[in-house]
DNA sequence: ATGCATGAGGC
DNA sequence: CCTCATGCATA
């Protein structure tokens, strides 16, 4: 019979620093991205609660640690699969874009990079961490498999979608639209018609930061508060932590508490990453 | 790697 | 209109 499996060559025009340390310059991009979006969904949500987001103590005896679970995952055990699959992903040789298409060979769900490159860096919320991982598990499974097959390339692609230009919001505005998120997350029609009109934005555009403002929020890692507007009434006691707010959630509606580990002070994953300009 | 955007599903 | 998963386009 043929073969199942059909990844091609990596292509890939990615150069990593897999020591870490060293040159924090990394820059791979998806050459050829071929956009083969088109829809799929075998998959539908079923009508089940979203009882995600817990995976608080020990459910059974027989389970046992590591990466091998089926059930639901610990966003501990997330952390150090994205991180142990990075890893091996780029000893392979394959890039982000690479395993996304390959996941469309294997399964039919194929992914962009920018998922993939999502999860490593657990940018997504706890349950679409726990519906990825599976797949990539498997993919992995198989990629060390076939160590060096020939299999076949396939192209699919094209299509053309009239997406809006990307806008560009200026940094002062942003900071504005921050500034009034910690008011509230959560403004109304008339509030952001309002505000859309003071910052001279199209409303659909405000509306939309709002959305993708509290999506970050929910994330696994999520963008630290670090925006303290009352401080000045700082109890004398003071043992407080200098630097970074306190939890990242607000309504108990996120997932997890963090990791205990001492998380070193605002943004900075336990990899290599960490590099933002102000510029341009 | 990430910002802004689209779309499906739900209320 | 919101949430949630996902991605094109871009820094």
């Amino acid at each position: 019979m043929g073969s199942p499996h059909a990844w091609h060559a990596p292509v890939s025009s990615a150069h990593y620093n897999p020591g870490g340390a060293g040159s924090p310059l990394q820059h791979y991009q998806a050459a050829m991205n071929g956009m083969l979006a088109h829809h799929q969904a075998p998959q539908l949500h079923h009508p089940l609660h979203r009882d995600m987001q817990s995976p608080h103590h020990p459910q059974h005896p027989d389970r046992d640690v590591g990466a091998g679970d089926e059930e639901t995952p610990t966003s501990d055990d997330l952390e150090a699969f994205a991180k142990q699959f990075k890893q091996r992903r780029i000893k392979l040789g394959f890039t982000q874009a690479d395993v996304g298409l390959a996941l469309g060979t294997l399964y039919g769900n194929v992914f962009s990079q920018t998922t993939i490159c999502r999860f490593e860096a657990l940018q997504l919320s706890f349950k679409n961490m726990c519906k990825l991982k599976p797949l990539l598990q498997k993919w992995l499974e198989e990629a060390d498999s076939t160590t060096g097959s020939p299999t076949s390339i396939d192209k699919i692609a094209a299509q053309g979608r009239k997406r809006k230009k990307r806008t560009s919001i200026e940094v002062s505005v942003k900071g504005a639209l921050e500034q009034h998120f910690h008011k509230q997350p959560k403004p109304s029609a008339q509030e952001i018609t309002n505000l859309a009109d003071s910052l001279q934005l199209e409303k659909e555009v405000v509306r939309v930061w709002f959305c993708n403002r509290r999506q970050k929020e929910k994330r696994m890692t999520p963008p630290n508060t670090l925006t303290n507007e009352m401080m000045d009434g700082l109890p004398p006691g003071g043992h407080m932590h200098p630097g970074y707010g306190h939890h990242p959630d607000v309504h108990g509606s996120s997932p997890m508490g963090q990791h205990s580990h001492s998380h070193s002070p605002p943004m900075l994953s336990p990899q290599g990453m960490g590099h933002q300009l102000t510029a341009h």
